[in-house]
DNA sequence: GTTACGACCTGCGAGC
DNA sequence: TGCTCGCAGGTCGTAA
């Protein structure tokens, strides 16, 4: 599942095969993969057709391509996006979506999602604070740990003025960007805090060794190309990353703890799971 | 204004 | 063997 590790190394990726290179044609196979484009996908086709691409940016788990006419090409992986580049004579991907060409003869580029719940449109750039713009739907995302203008203490203040669970609020993007479900377990294992912990509980001290912790896994993750379980998610050259094996809470319930040794147990959060160590991360006083 | 929750979507594995 | 059902989860719209 693609979190902000493993979109920056997509990003990382493409702004090495793609910036400074003219899209010539593109195909669009699934409607829904431009839904966001409410102009449609021929409109889509339309207009990034012959545009050249500037620069590959990202903040928390959106990514977009600047082009060259004040517009960018917005993407999001969703659970199980793809951003290939590929040989223009590979076989297509099964779930292949979009698919974009240059003018160079170049590698294409290919947007594969097998669910669908990622997607391309091109939106307007807007000019928010630092000199930065970003395109429209991207505006409310708060920034991610990982950007240099990321401010700590509106984190720690926001999180503890929120009356929520600490997990709901962490994965909040508008508080903090890039955390997903398995960065959520992983940082609340670190800094020992039960998911379900009452946000206007957290101790200065305790949010701001969560902000540590969020910060240090995804910092590790990043530099070992992303986390990954199966073939959903890869880089741009179709290889998976290798920060599964370093997992301490996500997926391993019934496994011993590897701090003290308690079988790490799943519980069932807002429609999805949560993984815990019944002893390091104990149930807050109020729930038990 | 803030928080919670369901819908969206497809492939896979378990159970019958 | 083949069918049904539950699960995976990021974002958004809507309800409370």
């Amino acid at each position: 599942m693609p979190e902000l590790p493993e979109v920056e190394v997509v990003r990382r990726g493409l702004d090495k095969w793609v910036t400074g290179r003219t899209i010539e044609t593109t195909k669009v196979s699934h409607s829904r993969a431009t839904r966001n484009h409410v102009a449609g996908p021929k409109d889509f086709v339309k207009r990034l057709n012959g545009r050249t691409i500037t620069s590959v940016n990202r903040r928390g788990k959106f990514m977009w391509l600047n082009l060259d006419d004040d517009h960018a090409l917005v993407t999001h992986l969703g659970m199980s996006g793809q951003v290939l580049v590929q040989p223009l004579d590979a076989e297509p991907e099964k779930h292949l979506r979009i698919r974009c060409t240059f003018t160079d003869g170049g590698r294409a580029m290919h947007f594969v999602d097998q669910r669908t719940f990622g997607g391309m449109a091109i939106e307007e750039l807007v000019a928010t604070d630092h000199g930065q713009y970003l395109p429209e739907p991207v505006q409310h995302i708060a920034r991610d740990p990982l950007d240099p203008h990321f401010d700590p203490e509106s984190f720690i203040g926001g999180i503890r003025k929120k009356r929520t669970q600490v997990k709901r609020a962490i994965l909040d993007q508008t508080l903090i960007s890039g955390i997903g479900n398995i960065y959520a377990d992983e940082s609340l294992w670190r800094s020992k805090l039960h998911w379900a912990m009452p946000t206007e509980r957290l101790t200065r001290a305790q949010a701001t060794e969560l902000l540590r912790h969020a910060t240090e896994v995804m910092t590790e993750a990043l530099a070992q190309g992303g986390t990954s379980f199966d073939a959903l998610y890869v880089n741009v050259n179709g290889e998976s990353g290798y920060f599964s094996r370093e997992l301490n809470a996500y997926g391993r319930e019934d496994e011993p703890c590897d701090r003290c040794g308690s079988l790490m147990v799943r519980e069932a959060f807002a429609n999805r799971s949560s993984f815990r160590c019944p002893k390091c991360q104990r149930t807050p006083r109020t729930l038990s």
